[in-house]
RNA sequence: GCCCUGGUAGCUCAGUGGAUAGAGCAACCCCCUCCUAAGGGGUAGGUCACACGUUCGAUUCGUGUUCAGGGCGCCA
């Protein structure tokens, strides 16, 4: 993976055609209006060929402003127009539509840019090297990985290497809830697990955790250390019922049981605390490695409690007079910045709550000087946004550059029936069961295949059973096939780049030409709206338009400066599917 | 009840204040003597949930209705 770090080689001069259009137009606008007319100038790239390479709808805007007919308004402009080295004409269509036609010449160019760039085409600086953190997963380090963090997962892994794309210095880092109830919770759990290994009989605790893989640490355990941790079990359930409970009486009773575990091992609750905390931490670093997704930081809640900065956040926003106590508990005013009630953040018993951390974990992340600061969250904490920003206003930091990207994960369906994802019940689907049902590159593939906070329905079977049909296997048999191409031909690449391209005229041709083009835009793109899957898109559509050309035409022709002119396309069209299946995490293999 | 999202082809989903709204899957027809058929070509499939408003222009923006998912803890 490159980082910022490794760009040394300076591309070659490669026109930047929209900010140059924009210029011209910017311009004749001076020249027929007074500036101050606040208008966008943006081009769209019209759906039929006979509508230019470009389109602005500038004399439309401003036929309001001007009162004038939008048509004499575009006709005033491109009479103000500047020369550009780069138009073949300029029309005037529909309604007051300006049309710009790029010069064949131009886009012919654009292969040699591709191909001369290589890895770094399509990277840019608009990120001018600025500090930018992507928090993603953080998931509780209770049990396995699910599905649904693979979607996290995919999603923050591809968004920070765009946004790495685009220039900015990116720090990748995975929050660790260490400290909260529920790895008590999985403590207890692994013990009583311990405890059946040595014949001991007892109820399980139905909302205990009931993986699986909590036996399994039981096990590692009792191999280590025998009946080392067995403690006089009887006395677990003193003061406590026996029985099952449901409900709220349910959680008193854990957190009775969690009492009394911690009470009969003493010391002893620290190793098994530690043990499985390690152990399934462990096992999530490995699962996320496997799946391409690493992380520079992996920061712990639990650090921010022993280094007393939870106590020193909450201090804070007491001396800026916005925490009062309130029957035993102490109370941030988040209604002061416009919440709907104030959140509670140290509890009558005196313990810290989440949001507390939270607060503390923020403002370590200010602290340490990014420019921008990207929680990737599950969906499902959006009404969490605005009590974690309005703390960031009370310690006087600025909330906007704290931003939260959700990913939304709504069902998961199996066998036609919406599917449990609780970690708790032990009911649910691995992210290590699904990439090694449809391997990695499908899984990251797929993940992005949808706008992160769009609403998802999950269908594992399909997932599962579409291995094949998958869309991933169409990019990269693109690219293999290229590979094919390449090898057959045989000769040095180096040719290609500065071959002549002027017998690229075809439609099918001239079309591939132009999304050569995009690819750089659409990549600034993706980083500006924090949307990842603008890649897997257009890495689609690129394919697509490949195999339909391969099918229609020949590249191992005997005229030499045809053979060249194609095989330097579809040479440069091979850079690009591989430099954009890299920012998304995906291989791209030479033979398929 | 209040607050977020969303409703686009049979299914799963992109997209857009603009010109004839797209893809994949599913269906039907066709294409390997030829650089990989994990491919291509074609047919069919739509009142962009509904109504009203703003606009030269609305599927896109606003309001309302409706349906669906999620969130509303001294849990994390």
């Amino acid at each position: 993976m490159l980082s910022t770090h490794d760009v040394t080689m300076t591309p070659p001069a490669q026109p930047n055609l929209k900010s140059h259009f924009a210029q011209l137009l910017r311009h004749a606008l001076g020249e027929i209006a007074s500036l101050d007319l606040n208008v966008d100038i943006e081009f769209a790239r019209p759906k039929q060929a006979s509508h230019g390479d470009y389109s602005c709808n500038l004399a439309m805007q401003l036929a309001k402003p001007l009162h004038q007919n939008p048509r004499d308004i575009a006709r005033l402009l491109i009479n103000a127009l500047p020369a550009s080295p780069y138009l073949e004409k300029i029309e005037i269509a529909g309604a007051g539509f300006i049309n710009l036609f790029l010069k064949i010449s131009v886009k012919q160019r654009f292969p040699s840019y591709a191909l001369e760039s290589a890895r770094m085409f399509g990277r840019g600086n608009t990120g001018a090297g600025k500090k930018i953190q992507v928090e993603f997963v953080s998931a509780n380090p209770t049990g396995p990985l699910h599905v649904g963090h693979g979607r996290g997962a995919a999603f923050g892994a591809s968004l920070a290497n765009v946004l790495e794309a685009t220039g900015f210095f990116v720090a990748r880092e995975y929050y660790v809830n260490d400290a909260g109830r529920q790895m008590d919770i999985l403590a207890l759990s692994t013990w009583l697990r311990y405890l059946e290994l040595n014949g001991a009989s007892l109820h399980f605790p139905i909302n205990a955790y009931q993986g699986e893989y909590v036996r399994d640490m039981a096990r590692l355990i009792y191999k280590a250390h025998g009946g080392r941790y067995l403690h006089r079990p009887d006395l677990l359930f003193e003061g406590l019922s026996h029985e099952a409970e449901a409900g709220a009486g349910a959680e008193v009773q854990l957190d009775g049981l969690i009492a009394n575990t911690k009470k009969l091992l003493g010391q002893d609750y620290i190793y098994i605390h530690n043990f499985v905390l390690t152990e399934q931490l462990s096992d999530c670093r490995n699962d996320l490695m496997e799946f391409g997704v690493v992380f520079d930081t992996w920061f712990s809640e639990q650090s921010l409690f022993d280094s007393g900065r939870v106590e020193y956040a909450i201090q804070l926003l007491a001396q800026q007079n916005y925490l009062y106590e309130q029957d035993g508990a102490k109370w941030f005013r988040s209604t002061d910045f416009g919440d709907e009630k104030d959140r509670v953040v140290q509890r009558e018993n005196g313990q810290f709550t989440y949001f507390a951390s939270d607060i503390a974990y923020h403002l370590n992340k200010f602290e340490r000087g990014f420019d921008r600061v990207i929680d990737v969250w599950g969906a499902d904490h959006h009404g969490y946004i605005p009590r974690i920003k309005n703390a960031l206003q009370a310690l006087a930091l600025d909330p906007a550059k704290l931003e939260i990207a959700l990913v939304q994960f709504a069902v998961l369906y199996r066998n036609g029936q919406k599917a449990s994802m609780s970690t708790r019940s032990g009911d649910f689907v691995t992210l290590r069961e699904l990439r090694q049902e449809v391997g990695n590159d499908a899984a990251r593939f797929f993940y992005v295949l949808r706008k992160s906070d769009q609403h998802l329905d999950f269908d594992l079977d399909l997932a599962k059973s579409q291995s094949n049909d998958n869309p991933v296997y169409y990019v990269q048999y693109a690219h293999a096939r290229i590979c094919s191409v390449m090898e057959q031909w045989g000769g040095d690449n180096a040719l290609l780049a500065t071959a002549d391209m002027s017998s690229l005229t075809s439609p099918a041709e001239l079309s591939l030409l132009q999304k050569l083009i995009d690819y750089p835009e659409m990549v600034e793109v993706a980083a500006k709206d924090l949307s990842p899957h603008l890649i897997a898109f257009y890495l689609r559509e690129l394919a697509g338009e490949f195999h339909s050309y391969y099918n229609a035409t020949r590249f191992l022709v005997p005229e030499a400066p045809l053979r060249l002119a194609r095989l330097g396309l579809i040479a440069a069209i091979r850079q690009v599917l591989l430099n954009g299946l890299e920012l998304l995490g995906v291989s791209a293999p030479e033979k398929m």
